[in-house]
DNA sequence: TATTTAGTTTAAAATCATTCTAAACTACTT
DNA sequence: AAGTAGTTTAGAATGATTTTAAACTAAATA
């Protein structure tokens, strides 16, 4: 409750038990889809709309990232921490990996008129043999 | 119509028509409906399903590849060598960089069962100012 | 050259994720 | 306790892409 109200959300009853599914463990990658399961099968109903509007709103308040590339479905990430990734694209998994350690040397300059507003690295796996 | 035997594809009508649109100048990034706008305008005509076919073809045979992070369409790009790109997120807009001057170290370890199966940065630009 | 066949194009319908709508509801303010 | 502004809802709408099945065409074969 304390959480929603810090980024200025209303704790609704179905914003509750999002975050309460999103929140309570480790981080994670999913779709709209994937937690509507996950909101049915914990003995709640929601409507889908609820779960777009929902995690459009958490999104805009920071408490979860869109990851950008996946084309066929919105997917999201509760790690909200600078990081990258890695992509299993067979499969669509995602793996995070931290960004503090990584050292870039002769990034290209930027064009001129824009600032550098984020850097994100992906790095696609292949099953070895 | 070299171009495309050398690839197994038939040249038929249709794809001459994009072959000569999308192989007739600098490199690009596009989307269907930009590809089809220009056919249309370049006093052709095509269905859609068969703009989307081409592109599905010209990407399985390495002509073109599909940039991986654009939720809302598809976008293509001419450049088929290993590059990576800026995205103006307001507009869309992607400019290319190459890949060959930069330098990464401390890379993360990847995960065991898997391979580096190609890395793709994204720098995101804001207007400055 | 005529015939076959395998691949291609087409318009239209279908799909699928996501957004919108307008009415019913609910949290918060007064 | 009542008002109001933000939310939820089911269902319709949207928009990109894919599928369908029939008509067509390039290439292979006879």
């Amino acid at each position: 409750i304390e959480k929603l109200r810090r980024v200025g959300l209303r704790p609704t009853k179905q914003r509750l038990i999002i975050a309460d599914l999103l929140f309570n463990g480790p981080n994670r990658h999913f779709s709209a889809e994937d937690l509507q399961i996950e909101i049915t099968s914990s003995g709640n109903y929601m409507s889908v709309g609820t779960v777009y509007n929902c995690l459009k709103k958490f999104k805009k308040c920071g408490l979860i990232k869109q990851v950008e590339y996946s084309k066929e479905t919105a997917v999201f990430d509760t790690n909200t921490n600078h990081h990258h990734h890695f992509l299993n694209e067979e499969t669509g998994q995602l793996i995070d990996f931290e960004s503090d350690k990584l050292v870039l040397q002769n990034l290209p300059q930027i064009p001129k008129g824009f600032v550098n507003n984020g850097l994100e690295i992906i790095i696609k796996l292949k099953k070895n043999n």
